[in-house]
DNA sequence: AATTAATATTCACAATTATGGATAAAGTAG
DNA sequence: CTACTTTATCCATAATTGTGAATATTAATT
């Protein structure tokens, strides 16, 4: 059993039941054919950001609705194509049609160095404070926005 | 070492310069500080769906370039949040700063039955052809562009 | 076909990651 | 504070993944 499904399992439990504690939970996924140790559920737990708070009713494990503003960086790598610059400004290429996406996402970076951006269709211009950081907004840009 | 960056080198170095067969692509990762034995590198290769193709001047190995439009699809699952609809017209949420993409993506749909699309910022209001469509759309739109 | 060049695979082992039992630490209630 | 409940951590081990040397396989050249 993965570790990937048995994540996934926990989610849709504390999604849709009430779960006082993590023996509870590993009572519930037992019942769907997944064994875990509580050491295990602990760190999953940690893991999946989940937490226990008081309610009403009593105690109960709520888990965050994955964060919209985190999940955006893994999209930005993924529609970048790639990095470039010349003496005085650097060149985004994406995806088609992602460029604004991604010209935006720069811009809520508010990197002082970064004057602004301007966005096509698939191309970023990134226009830099001075053109005399360029080869260290390239540097950053290149460690922050790709993968690999 | 990681893989993770070794493959990113690879990537940057095929796409960067000529490289007829595995062992030149070694001596070219060591210069940058990258040991690595063949039997790895030919792992990677298949991997990255490397291949060797005859040029005019000889061989080369040859990364094809991720194919941008199979990607989106992806992206855009991810990027919405929510599709819902009234009797007039359809709206869908996405993450913040990602709605022109997502709306762009609808567009290239072509569905004769969407007459248009206007995003905001994590709004697209897609507007249908007619408005005795609507459900069928907002169906098309599930189905389409939701994972889960 | 024979020879050489290039790549893929097998095997053994190294490195990393995941896991459970035991136990410590933290939190809660009285 | 003390007893009790719940969660986190330490440790040893299991499982998985990554790796190189040697070798087999495939492709190219003559």
């Amino acid at each position: 059993m993965s570790k990937q499904i048995r994540h996934r399992k926990i989610k849709e439990i504390l999604l849709s039941s009430t779960v006082t504690n993590q023996h509870e939970l590993i009572l519930l996924l037992e019942k769907r054919g997944i064994d875990v140790a509580q050491a295990t559920l602990s760190r999953d737990c940690s893991e999946l950001g989940v937490l226990r708070s008081r309610t009403a009713s009593g105690y109960r494990l709520m888990i965050p609705e994955d964060n919209p503003g985190q999940m955006i960086k893994g999209l930005v790598e993924m529609e970048i194509q790639s990095i470039e610059s010349n003496e005085s400004s650097i060149v985004i290429k994406t995806l088609p049609g992602r460029a604004h996406g991604v010209g935006s996402f720069i811009d809520h970076l508010k990197n002082p160095g970064i004057l602004g951006t301007i966005a096509g269709d698939d191309t970023v211009l990134v226009i830099p404070s001075s053109v005399h950081d360029i080869r260290s907004i390239l540097d950053y840009m290149q460690t922050n926005l790709l993968n690999n």
